[in-house]
Parts: C-alpha cells; structure tokens; sequence
DNA sequence: TTGTACGCGTTATCAC
DNA sequence: GTGATAACGCGTACAA
C-alpha cells in the first residue's frame, strides 16, 4: 500500500480516481488557447479587463470547441447562481402567467433565469417547493401572496435573499412586497355598485384564499347595508368558462333574477356571461356580471365585461425592479409597492 | 514572504482565503452529529445504507439546524443537476402551458425541478436561450417543436442528454418526439368540412410557424378540389379574443359570407364568433368557425365551438415518461410517439 | 495584462 | 456500516 502512496506523491499526474463529463472545459479551452484558466473566465466575465488579442484567440477556441460554461461549478464557486424562482400556485392560470412574464423579462435582460414552480392554494405544498428551489440556491425569489407557513417563513428568512412577495399588500413583508388590497377590492367593488343602484348581490368565486378575503370584504360592506343575503357559488379547480357556467347554473336555477353577481376572476365571469345568454336572458338587465383582473378579453366580450382591473404588467415589472435593485446592492426605496386596482365599468354591470 | 508560506504549510488550518456562504454545510452537520461528510450524504441519499441509530441523530441534526443541501455542489461532484429544461414558445400561452403542466408533474414526482423559458416564435432566440439553458446542465430538455437552428442542433446534440421535441412529429428527431402531424390536421381538416358540404373557405390565423404548416394543407386540399381564393387573415401577437375579433371584422367587412373560417386557436376562433354575433350574425349559418386545440371553453362556448382536438395532457405526460425512460437508463421503445388529433364537430360548423 | 493557488460544498471511490 | 480522500469546473485574492 505505501508503493501506492509513493507513486501518487511521485506521479505528476492526478489520480483520476472519477470521471467527469467528457465535456469541453474552461481548462481544456485555456490550454488550446495557450492561456491560463484564469484568463478565459476573465474573458468570459471581465471582456474589458483582457487584451482584445487574447480576447480574440479565446473567442475563436470558444467558437470551434462549443464551449459552453457550467454555471454549477459557476455558481458554487462565486455564490452566485443567477436563478431566481418564481413560486405560482398555478402555470395554466393566466394572470399569474402574466405577472410572471413581466417579471421575467427585465430578469432576464440581467441576465437571471426564472426557475418556476407550483404549488396550487396549499400552504404546505408551498413549503415544500421552498425548501426544493431554495436547495437551487437561487439569487432571489418570487412569491405569489403573502401567506406562508412558519417554516416556509423561517426557511426564506434564513436563505437571505431579496423576496418579492406579490398579489397581495402587507405593511410587514418578508422582504419586498408588491401588490394590492385583495380587501379594498372586494369593498370598493360592493360600495361602488350598492352606489350605482344595485341591491340585490351573488357571488361566483373559485375556493382561493385570495378571493375569499375579496368575498369577505364585499359582503361586509352590503351587511353594513342591511343585505343579508349574498348567494354564493363556489367552484373547484382552475377557474375556467365551464366552472363559470356550472357555478351561474346553479346559482340561476335557484331563482337568481336582477342579481349583480361578482366573480372571482374574468374568465368565470366569461362563463355566467355565457350560460345567462345561454338561457336567454340579457345582460345586464336580467343579471349583471362583474368580474376579476381584467384579462385582455374582458374588453371584447359581448356585452364587453365590467371587471376590476390588475395592473398585472406593472406588477411583474416592479416586482422584477426592487428585486434587481436589491440584487444590485441598491437600498430599495419602498419595501411595500401598493399598485392599486381600478373598477372598470363596461356594459354587464 | 517565506514566512507566510511556511505558517501556511504548518498550520493545521485551511488558508481561508474565501468567504464561503455562512450558512449550515454537510460538513458542519457531520461535525454536530459527530460523523463524517461522508455519512450525512449517504444519510440524505441513500438512507438505508445507514444504520438506524445513525440515521436518526443526522436527521435531528438537519432538523435543528434548516440544513439544506446545496444542490449547485451536488451537481457539480455528481454531474446530475435533477433539472429539466424546458423550452416553450410563451410563457402565457395556454396551450403550451397545459402541456407543460402534465410534463411537470411525473417529473417532479421523479425528483426533477423544470426551468422554463420562453422564446417566442424565434429559432434565433431559442437558440440563444438553449445555450443558457445548457450552461445549467439540465439532465434533460423539453422542446417546442422540431425545427430548430443548426447551431441549435449541434449545442443540443453536444450535450448528450435526452431529448423531447413535441408538438409536431418527424422519422428524424434529435432524440424522442411525441406530437402529431400539423400537415395532417390541415389536410384531414379541410378534407372533413368539405365533405360535409362546404365550398367556401376562409382563414383567421396567428403567424407562427406551426399554423402555416396546418393553413398550407388546408388550403392544398382545396386547391385540388377547385377552391382557389381562400380569404385569410393574419393576426401578430399572442392570440386573443380580441386578435379573433379583429381578424374576423377584416373579412367580414371584405363581405364574408356562407364562408368556414378556419382558426389557429380555439382562442381566435371565439374571438371570431364574438365578433359575428356582436354584428347580428348567425353562426353556422352565416360564418362557420372551426377552431384548433380543444381548450376547455370550447365545448362551452355559445354555440359550442367546432374544433381539433389535441390531447395536451397526453402529449405532456408521454415527453415525460419518455424523459424519464431515457434518464433512468431504460431503452426508449418509441423514437417517435404520434398522439394523433380529433375532429370535434359540434355547433359552429 | 496575465498567472498561481486555493476553495466553493458535495459525491464517488476505495479501504477498513 | 463508516470514513479518508480526491475530484467536479470554476471564480477570486494575490502575486508577478
């Protein structure tokens, strides 16, 4: 055994007990090159902080040889990974999908990737998901809502990194926080309606926390206004035109008449438009329809949808910015971004 | 100087140059659960090549402490980043996103995290996102499509890992491909309808590559049959009911009539039956529509939406297992897996 | 402007 | 069942 050990000590050669990639690497690159490693990654890294000969020659290697960077080895040596995840609770739901291409694009013009996950309406699920990505050791982090469980709380905190949270407000957030009152839509909606004359109410709501807390807020308000009695139909699974008629259908066929039915997102709302003149009825007379986000169709229904508008583009973009600020070492100015809603008054409400 | 690098050699400690991250290591968790690096990794990876007792000291140790692996590190020594890439035209689009959503869930039940990224209708662009993407050394990669840059091509042949294209089919994949044939829906599409008695033709599409493809068959079967003029209109952008509603106002407003109008998207073909009923008109007896995908609204629609039906979900869970046969060694059967498409006729054509 | 020498946190290999 | 040791591929402090 001591032969062995002396020929390791003796031998210039590593011991290449293991195998790598037979991959292309910034070493092989360098050697073809005839230059230090050092030098390739500054050429890579710092273009400006090399010889624009060099530079050349090492381009051209690059070029021919298909080199292409491993950002794990990148990354575990710089502590820096230029990820950042993007937690959703759903990819098929559209107007997160939005948000989150918003939010994409300037951290992808800095050079971030965008790890996505989702996790549904769970709490747990979300917890789980945390511990995943954050395992990826991402750069910073998008979260959708403001609602977390103690250990996803504690684990996020303990990962010290910029967090955006999103699609919701709170004056004590994680970190950052971009978003709106899920409370002051669901009053401002009931009061601005109850003012236009409306006095009898329905709710079509999909069973999210968010919408519960708009739910909430809206009822409130017509209690306040001595209306008792809001029916409501919830739906289960990703709100869609089909949940929307069922969820109209019973509320229809239990008597609805002259009722102005609110709606957790456009897309449900799409859905009563749909069934109500399914059943010939006319809206707005019969039923009126608000909805929730003001999707781009929401405009070009017929009748066109009265709904509550999300900024959801300036959402993702200043979500994208504080965390770009932060991962810049840039004190962010605001830790809470309140981008507000606006009641878009069209022809079904 | 001397000095200094003799202190080096004598101390016991590392030089510490560096600053690594602060956080909790395998090896610190080793140090308070008083066994090797070696054991803790076994412990998370292989738990019952580890005894019991030992088992469970390291996991309260990793419990007490938030250890969370690092997964850049593991990667790096292991070369398997249990990451999948994924590569989707848009992010919003929610066909795409359907797919990708039945990929994602048995791969996440194997233990993978996907990267999504977003290209557009671009090969420019895909191939400028397959090079980031491949930096982050995916053990697989989930496609868009089977046409792609020759740059792109050999960067993904390079990295010798498996491979899904989707959404189209062809004898000659880069690895694996589960899709359909866009030339068929064109064909078998125009060939139904105007056996069914349609001669007069039109079409509302959006730009991308794939719904050319499908428009060129449609309008060759035509053709061969003696319909020349096949009225079309292209609208740019993501597609939308509103797109839909454009790109049928400007036939109609050229005098459209008793024509069927064939959609790239089940979404621009309800934009094109909002926009005939807004203008008083009945379909099918004035406009047929046929669409393409079979989203969830389109069976819901008023009247129900004629349309091809291609089964997302399948599509997305075969890439996956097909993915998943590759990436667990097991010889893949099927090169190449045809889902097929359906004719849906229901109320608008 | 370029090169030397580590170390980042983990896993594979092999020995015990 | 457990541990020592050497990589994995790259960034960075420091020296030249």
């Amino acid at each position: 055994m001591a032969d062995v050990t002396d020929e390791q000590i003796l031998n210039e050669e590593p011991k290449r007990t293991r195998q790598g990639t037979q991959r292309v690497t910034l070493e092989s690159v360098a050697r073809l090159a005839g230059v230090a490693p050092t030098t390739v990654s500054r050429a890579l890294n710092y273009p400006d902080k090399v010889a624009k000969k060099t530079l050349d020659r090492i381009n051209q290697v690059i070029e021919q040889t298909g080199y292409v960077p491993n950002m794990l080895a990148g990354g575990l040596a710089s502590n820096k990974s230029r990820l950042v995840a993007v937690i959703v609770p759903s990819l098929v739901n559209i107007v997160y999908a939005e948000t989150v291409q918003h939010f994409a694009k300037p951290m992808k013009e800095a050079g971030y990737e965008v790890l996505q996950g989702e996790v549904g309406y769970s709490l747990e699920e979300e917890e789980r998901l945390v511990t995943a990505v954050l395992s990826r050791r991402p750069d910073g982090i998008f979260l959708t809502g403001i609602q977390h469980s103690n250990n996803c709380r504690r684990q996020l905190l303990a990962a010290d990194i910029p967090i955006v949270e999103t699609w919701d407000i709170t004056p004590t957030p994680l970190d950052i926080v971009v978003g709106f009152s899920q409370r002051s839509v669901g009053r401002k909606t009931a009061e601005y309606f109850y003012d236009k004359g409306y006095r009898k109410f329905a709710i079509v709501s999909a069973e999210d926390q968010r919408a519960q807390i708009r739910n909430d807020s809206f009822k409130k308000v017509l209690f306040d206004r001595g209306i008792v009695d809001v029916p409501t139909s919830f739906v289960s699974g990703i709100s869609n035109l089909q949940l929307g008629r069922q969820g109209a259908a019973k509320l229809l066929d239990a008597g609805l008449h002259g009722h102005l039915v609110f709606c957790s997102s456009d897309t449900l709302a799409h859905g009563v438009l749909t069934e109500v003149q399914a059943r010939g009825l006319v809206v707005p007379d019969d039923i009126a329809i608000v909805g929730f986000g003001d999707q781009n169709f929401a405009a070009h229904t017929y009748p066109a949808l009265s709904t509550v508008r999300i900024d959801r583009a300036t959402m993702g973009r200043q979500a994208a910015n504080s965390l770009l600020a932060r991962l810049g070492g840039v004190p962010v100015e605001h830790k809470m971004l309140d981008v507000g809603f606006e009641i878009m008054e069209r022809d079904t409400a």
